[in-house]
RNA sequence: AAGCUCAUUUAAUGAAG
């Protein structure tokens, strides 16, 4: 069984739903009985290939199926209606979850943060932070991360800085994902010097950067047309043997075609279709 | 039960808008 939920998921991952769908229906072929965890996956699965409708069938039939829905699989279909805009049907899970004995967690509240945030439902949002603090849960990188980011789209830098400074001085010690968030939010606003300074921080603090990290960082000398600085930048990760991305390129297709480099743009933009990049 | 720090669910990156 084990053997099968980790394939039904692997397929899913990789986008092959009907690779899933015929596993998970052969396993029972085999006289092995899903789990829920096994159901988990499959709703996962479909939901992520754009089959929601399925998914939710699958989530109807599990009980009936011997399988109880855990915290995982309410997280999953949560997630689902949230962020597809559904926020009363994602609202009466919460309620359907309570009723089951199983108490919202740490990611029941950060995946509707998350959702209500994206789609601009402010009151919502700050209402789930409430409640997330209500029920002891105290918030974590992922609840920080999620914050910053949106601070960040919104242009409210200075509400993420202090955010930053608060996560820290919460004692959270901020990860790959919490600084590169906090560098795309100075490098859209082309704050090199903070960024440099962040950057600075991150590695001092044995953080190890990610492409995403010197995309930010990229990002703040491009907004001043800084080529020669942008092109540092994409030394220097490749000096720490990180892969460069689409996103890369595109960010020092951008620092050139600023500082008036337009020539220069088209030659990345080739170099890098010569490595096998598709631009987006 | 099994898996010896991941079997399944939540967050971050360009430009334009």
């Amino acid at each position: 069984v084990v053997t099968y939920t980790t394939l039904v998921d692997a397929y899913g991952k990789a986008g092959r739903v009907d690779e899933a769908i015929r596993l998970f229906d052969e396993m029972g072929n085999h006289g092995r009985v899903p789990n829920t965890q096994t159901y988990n996956a499959l709703i996962r699965a479909q939901w992520r290939a754009g089959f929601t409708d399925d998914a939710a069938q699958v989530f109807r039939d599990m009980r009936g199926n011997g399988c109880e829905p855990d915290l995982w699989t309410y997280n999953t279909i949560i997630n689902m209606y949230s962020t597809g805009g559904l926020y009363d049907v994602a609202e009466s899970l919460v309620e359907d979850m309570r009723r089951q004995g199983l108490s919202p967690d740490r990611v029941t509240f950060n995946t509707l943060l998350a959702a209500y945030s994206k789609g601009r439902q402010h009151e919502k949002a700050f209402a789930t932070l409430d409640a997330m603090r209500r029920s002891g849960c105290h918030p974590d990188l992922y609840t920080y991360s999620i914050l910053l980011t949106y601070c960040g789209k919104d242009g409210r830098t200075e509400e993420a800085i202090r955010l930053f400074k608060d996560l820290k001085a919460n004692g959270h010690k901020p990860n790959v994902v919490v600084y590169s968030t906090m560098l795309s939010i100075y490098g859209r606003e082309g704050r090199y010097e903070e960024a440099r300074a962040l950057f600075k921080e991150m590695k001092d603090a044995g953080c190890v950067p990610s492409a995403m990290t010197f995309c930010g960082l990229i990002d703040a000398y491009a907004h001043h047309g800084m080529y020669p600085e942008a092109v540092g930048v994409l030394e220097e990760m490749l000096r720490s043997g990180v892969e460069p991305e689409v996103r890369t390129y595109t960010a020092l297709m951008d620092a050139y075609a600023r500082g008036g480099r337009c020539d220069d743009a088209v030659r990345v933009l080739k170099k890098m279709e010569k490595a096998g990049f598709v631009p987006d």
